[in-house]
DNA sequence: ACCTGAACACCGTTCAAGT
DNA sequence: ACCTGAACACCGTTCAAGT
């Protein structure tokens, strides 16, 4: 039976819909026909194979990101609104905001975020490569906050708990720190003391960094951590 | 035919070679047998499936991440390092990593960093949250950055490319930002330059945040970007 | 122009059976 | 204790055929 008014925008809408429930692994070309109430085949015909549909996807959300506005009054405040615009928008749609950064569509999807921090970047009275660092700076610490954050919030329980980890001698003597390290961090507070700290350090001075890797990592040499095979 | 000789360390050595070779999708129970000459059967009595094989290899990793030595002089320095070592032990095994976050380790991996970095702040005189607040900070910084970058090198040719986004009137009349952020960045440098910013901003001042989200995000509501059904 | 079912080559997993 | 092939229920994709 036909159906004759399935839509290319319908099928995004709905794998879109599937993504944000399940994740991308949650989106399968029968499930999806399911969802739609077609056939599977029928999908094909709008969007070509699951690669371009997600491709679609993807570009989908770089769009939807839309115009950033910066709010308040000087520039750490201001910049910093940027960097908390930037988290709330990515942490309202994880699984999609994956999906671009997989396709390497992540420099398109901040352009918004990058202009506008160039004109505080300027306001403040940074030119050239400053302003460049700024941005960029900025940028990146947002969205490795996102990812680092999102990772703690689906994390299972961790074993050894943090009480565990930082409980004994870890934190040398400082009680308080401890606790502090033993506690779940607050994350409003803990993004913006980063991004406060980020910003007057680059508004404050001009950077002479020392690049090249001046520390060593060992590697243990791949040891297995459990063992035993599993019985049937 | 028996094979009587294949051990777990053998199926998570071969099965470690193909994830770093072409990432989780690459490794498939048939091709992992196929790689390791036996059949596929073998290899659930090991690991019990191909989702604990990965867990596995994820613990692997934690315990392959090892201890982090801070090198050099000074507070600044010093902490730089760590997330210098950081940066570094994370881009040699980038999809092992990101499975290790996926599975909500990343905190366990990053212990032997953070434990480095209490010292560190220990011994530049902070102490309870404000030294928390630093251990977190760089951590975090120096994640993020690893993701974004690995993003920026896997990226295809973007389109548009850097030169149109910044070239027009984008950089508000200031030539040299706009060639700063239409060449790609150097990625020692300007990681260098943003981690020696947040260390110096963190040990300068404590931190009084005004939290909240004082920006709004447009959403453009949707609308898709290509169009038109694929042929047959 | 758009939809359909049948068929193909994959995939992870289970199971009864070997030695 | 360890390995095996057969079988199951999935998966994305192609194709010839409908209207």
């Amino acid at each position: 039976m036909a159906r004759q008014t399935l839509s290319r925008e319908e099928v995004l809408d709905a794998a879109a819909a599937l993504v944000r429930a399940h994740g991308p692994d949650g989106l399968t070309m029968r499930g999806l026909a399911a969802a739609l109430g077609t056939a599977v085949t029928s999908i094909y015909w709008h969007v070509g194979n699951r690669e371009s549909l997600l491709d679609a996807l993807a570009e989908r959300t770089v769009a939807d990101l839309g115009a950033i506005r910066p709010r308040g009054e000087g520039p750490v405040e201001r910049i910093g609104s940027v960097a908390h615009a930037l988290r709330r928008a990515l942490r309202e749609r994880p699984h999609l905001v994956a999906m671009v950064h997989e396709r390497g569509l992540t420099e398109r999807m901040f352009l918004p975020a990058q202009r506008a921090l160039v004109r505080e970047a300027h306001a403040a009275g940074l030119r050239g490569e400053r302003a460049a660092e700024l941005v960029r700076a900025v940028t990146f610490q947002a969205v490795g906050y996102v990812l680092v954050e999102r990772n703690r919030e689906r994390a299972p329980v961790q074993s050894p708990a943090e009480e565990e980890l930082w409980g004994a001698g870890a934190a040398g003597a400082d009680p308080l720190l401890a606790r502090a390290l033993a506690a779940p961090p607050d994350p409003d507070r803990l993004f913006a003391a980063s991004v406060r700290a980020l910003v007057e350090g680059l508004l404050a001075g001009p950077s002479t960094p020392s690049p090249g890797d001046i520390t060593d990592i060992q590697d243990s040499g791949g040891g297995a951590v459990g063992r035993g095979p599993y019985s049937q």
